[in-house]
DNA sequence: GTCGACCAAAGTGTATACAGTTTTGGTTTT
DNA sequence: AAAACCAAAACTGTATACACTTTGGTCGAC
């Protein structure tokens, strides 16, 4: 991915704001409006619209625009249930061929985490808590894999930042010291059954009760 | 999804012509010339390919343009990984939930692929054999999975057909067969078991070892 | 005869123009 | 006062224009 593109760092740009909720669910995203702000044509602003309504982080409504995406409690459900599937079994196959290098990159992560969570920056936490998920999918060497929790964990990002009660930030990183220690012991059973009640967690975290304003853009792009 | 906008049509048109093999790996995609073969400008022709891209069926080169992708064995393996993994865990939770309108419906679903098996639409037939799973995924209500295996088995279609010997197609009606039986008995272990070695056997028919050589645009889109 | 420089043809990347649609705000009508 | 209507503004969808890059081939130097 060419990451000097000028589409690219708008794609970048506006999906920050999205899972950082500095742009909110339902916030008309207008194209010139847009390409006002980053200095460029609309034809780029469309592409970067584009690519986000495929990761469905916005949605476009035909001759009306895009809009930040609002996914509703069924859809954060589903996302949750096919994560619950596709991290099973990545733990179970992790387990089976788990080297003591793969520990120690998942430890030097919860480093990171211990130190993201103290800290105040809510959305760079709630990343790095993410990033858990992807780098162990890297760590089994499957791109593929990786890329596509990483799809699943972006759209968490938006459910949780619509719906998450702000504590429990904490016990997901304790919940994934569990995991990693299981992990090290080749406990699949333990390490499957962790993961799994760790996901059910952070779903039954979600409130699913809340409403939500729109918001303004330039300001949100600050 | 809007069916009816010229783009939809084009990816459309572009994704049937290189799921079917019409036009092989590798085969430059000349934004011009689509245009012209549709009869659009070349902005919707260029919406088409980014978001085939994202599909990851066909790669974009920047300032070289647009090419039928051409996944490599490596990549074969992860798809094929990672549909084991989600399938695994898809299976153990149907039979958790099934239901005699649910194996119903799957065996309705086999009686058109016992049709397709038959007939010489060499393409038509893996569609059919494909959305086997993705009907699967929709009869447990998570259209979010559904969706995610749709993906990945149009990049299967492609890999498949770059490197699936001809044979094996009655083999993957038969293991349906066996899956479905299964399901319908509530056996668990079984139904995962078939499920697993059943991808497992279609990816091992694959030979990965050819060489293909490209085409000629206009006559493959005939 | 081969290698490298140069030039034209083709192609991509971005901006702009224009047509058709939706939204808005005020005016008229009930 | 509320609803219906209509025209202007704003916006999206598509086509076109133009600059820059790649490509393929020719010509000249060695």
């Amino acid at each position: 991915m060419d990451t000097t593109s000028s589409t690219h760092v708008i794609v970048e740009s506006l999906m920050r704001a999205i899972v950082d909720h500095r742009l909110l669910p339902g916030t008309k995203l207008a194209e010139q409006k847009l390409a006002d702000h980053f200095g460029v044509s609309r034809t780029l602003v469309r592409q970067a619209l584009f690519q986000l309504s495929q990761n469905r982080l916005i949605r476009m409504e035909p001759a009306r625009g895009a809009f930040v995406a609002s996914p509703s409690v069924e859809e954060a459900k589903q996302v949750f249930a096919v994560r619950r599937m596709l991290e099973a079994e990545m733990t179970r196959a992790f387990v089976r061929q788990v080297t003591p290098a793969k520990i120690k990159s998942l430890k030097a992560h919860l480093a990171m985490e211990r130190k993201a969570v103290a800290s105040p920056d809510v959305s760079g936490r709630t990343e790095i808590l993410g990033d858990f998920h992807v780098r162990m999918a890297e760590l089994m060497g499957n791109q593929v894999l990786a890329d596509m929790l990483g799809d699943l964990i972006s759209r968490c990002s938006l459910i949780t930042l619509m719906y998450q009660s702000t504590l429990a930030a904490e016990h997901s990183t304790d919940e994934h010291v569990e995991i990693v220690n299981a992990l090290a012991k080749r406990d699949e059973a333990l390490a499957v059954r962790l993961m799994d009640e760790h996901l059910q967690h952070v779903e039954a975290t979600l409130t699913f009760d809340r409403k939500i304003p729109s918001h303004d853009i330039s300001h949100a792009l600050s």
